[in-house]
DNA sequence: CATTTACGTCAGTCTCGTTGACATATATGC
DNA sequence: GCATATATGTCAACGAGACTGACGTAAATG
């Protein structure tokens, strides 16, 4: 598939290589949020409410100091959009009973049906990706990523998902 | 938090890979990019900067029409960040001579130091990831990136790497 | 010679990230 | 019960970096 013709010197070999995985990454997210960020223009929203969407949707129940470890913003531009997406009903805050200091965030109709239509065009992304390459190179695809994952970090990914070996 | 026993259904089984991969994208992006910018905040800039840098060190004599495809963002947002990069002597201007509306851009000094500073800090951790991972994962690791790409844009990455030059 | 292309710039807007200070409610350890 | 720590929210101010739309200039091109 790599056809390195240039056997002679292993380190412009691996240069070349590092670089090409640099740009794979930066073409990669360029498109997979170019879609969805189309779509969050006409709700008025931004890239911020998209992922305060998706992991209140993947998590509900997730309090606030939960996400901002996810996403790894500060307090105040999380609030910005979290308030701004509890206004609009598209985000639902209700106090723990177990400990009444912390706000449990789920989705509201609104929500969900926004989340749907987002996670559905990256979805749809992903899925003709991994069709095309096949479950193996899926497999490596995973493996890799996990390894650039900050190591605290790569327990959220594989915890929760198939990956239970 | 989410733990699916569920051999049963395919297709519940199927949203959660992909859900996966979605989180994967994300934590990998947030920090593969995460060190560069915190080197770039003691010099002034930004990530918008970093890509600036990285594209114009990777394709020397690159047009800005050419980095506004690559980028794709608008000629305002470039221009902002280049005619800084310009003025503060990391990036040179010269005129193409056989088109001389173009402008030729390639790295000074100074900006072939920042860039092997930051494209240093990536590769480390690229590396470090296809070094765990093993070179039949990182075979899928491109492939599947690749195919997330859109396909006007694929052959930027495969092309100028291993196949000319 | 008219049109197109490449590039730059001005003015204004918006999102979304930052810091730092401060307020409140609640939990928890002693 | 009190002191302290934690979870959250909020205010003010700031900066980066994206956007649109319009306009201007130089050069290439049909």
């Amino acid at each position: 598939m790599v056809q390195h013709h240039t056997r002679a010197n292993p380190l412009f070999l691996r240069e070349e290589e590092l670089r090409q995985a640099i740009e794979l990454l930066f073409y990669a997210y360029r498109d997979f949020t170019g879609e969805p960020d189309a779509i969050l223009t006409k709700y008025g929203f931004g890239r911020a409410h998209h992922r305060v969407i998706y992991f209140v949707g993947r998590n509900p129940g997730i309090t606030v100091s939960q996400l901002l470890r996810i996403l790894k913003i500060t307090k105040q531009s999380l609030s910005r959009v979290l308030s701004q997406l509890v206004r609009e009903e598209f985000v639902a805050q209700r106090t723990d009973s177990d400990d009444r200091r912390r706000r449990m965030l789920s989705l509201m109709p609104k929500g969900e049906e926004l989340e749907r239509l987002l996670t559905e065009r990256q979805s749809r992304r992903i899925a003709r990706a991994y069709r095309e390459a096949g479950a193996e190179a899926v497999e490596g695809f995973r493996t890799v990523l996990r390894g650039i994952i900050n190591e605290e970090d790569r327990r959220r990914v594989t915890l929760a998902g198939s990956g239970r070996r």
